[in-house]
DNA sequence: ATCTTATTGTTTGATATTCAAGTTGTATTA
DNA sequence: TAATACAACTTGAATATCAAACAATAAGAT
C-alpha cells in the first residue's frame, strides 16, 4: 500500500522534473537561474541569505546565480540603508516578464494534470496537498 | 483555483526536492549517482541508452555517471553476446543495498506525509496520482 | 566608547553535472 | 560488400555547487 503510493509519488516527481527541465532548456535561462527566478518572482525584495535558504543552497551559490541574472538583465541588486551589508535583489521588468511566462507554464501543466480529474477530485487533491505541505515540509 | 493548486504543487515539489537533496548529501552518493541508482534498482539489467532516457540525459552523461558508480563499486558493466555494442549495467550487492536503503527513505517520507491523512484520503490521493501519472507523464 | 563577536555577502579553489559534437566499434540494410 | 545506422565513449566547454577564507558592517559586552 505505502509501497505503491511511494512509487506513484516518485513517478509524479520524476515526470514533473523532466517537464520542468525541458521547459527551462527551451528558454534562455539555465536551470538554477530559473529556480532563482521562481523564488524572486514571489517576493518584492529579497536578500541573499533568504534566497539561498529558499533555494536550499549556500550564499556563495546565490551570489553566482544572481551575478548571472544581473548580467542577463533579469534582476538587479539594491543596497539598503538599514543594513549596509545586505543586498536586496529585485526583478527587472524583463525578469518579471520571464517569471510570469514561466509561471504560466506551471499553470498549463496543472491544467493538463487536473483535466483528467473530476471537480470533486480536484478539490480533494488540493486539500490533501495543502495538508501535507503544512505538516510535512 | 488553478492558481492555488499550482502553488501547492510547486511547494510540494520543492519540499520533496530539498528533502531528497539532504538525504542524498548525507550518503556517500552524489545526486546524479543517486538518481541513477534509483532507476537501476528497479531493473535487473539496463543498457546505457535506456538508462539515459529514464534519467532524461544523454548517454555521454550516463557514461560518466556509471563510471563513477563502477569505481565506487555500486554497479558494474556486463557485455552481451547478442549485441556487442551494448553494455548492460547491473547493481552489485553493495549497490542493491544502497538502493534498498535509499528506497527506504522514500517510504519513510511517504509514511510521514500520509500520517496527516485519513484512510480514505490516502486511497483517494493514490488514485489521483495514478490517474495523473498515466495521462500526463 | 572601544573591543569582541556575529552576520551578510563575496571570492576562491575544487568537484560534479551536463551537453554537443566527434570517434570507435558493431549491427543492419541496400 | 558497401553504405548507413546505432550504442557507447571521449573531449571540450559551460554551469552548479560547496566549503573555507575574507571583507565590510552590525550588535553586544565590558
Amino acid at each position: 500500500m505505502i509501497e505503491e503510493l511511494t512509487n506513484e509519488l516518485l513517478f509524479f516527481f520524476n515526470g514533473f522534473s523532466s517537464w520542468e527541465n525541458s521547459i527551462v532548456r527551451a528558454s534562455d535561462l539555465t536551470i538554477s537561474e530559473a529556480h532563482a527566478l521562481e523564488v524572486l518572482g514571489e517576493h518584492e525584495k529579497m536578500n541573499m541569505k533568504s534566497l539561498a535558504q529558499k533555494l536550499g543552497v549556500t550564499t556563495g551559490t546565490t551570489t553566482v546565480t544572481v551575478d548571472r541574472l544581473e548580467k542577463k538583465n533579469f534582476a538587479k541588486r539594491e543596497s539598503t540603508q538599514e543594513d549596509r551589508r545586505v543586498n536586496l535583489i529585485v526583478l527587472t521588468e524583463k525578469g518579471k516578464k520571464a517569471f510570469a511566462e514561466h509561471h504560466n507554464y506551471h499553470i498549463q501543466l496543472t491544467e493538463q494534470m487536473v483535466s483528467v480529474l473530476s471537480e470533486d477530485e480536484i478539490r480533494q487533491f488540493q486539500d490533501t496537498l495543502k495538508k501535507i505541505n503544512m505538516e510535512t515540509f
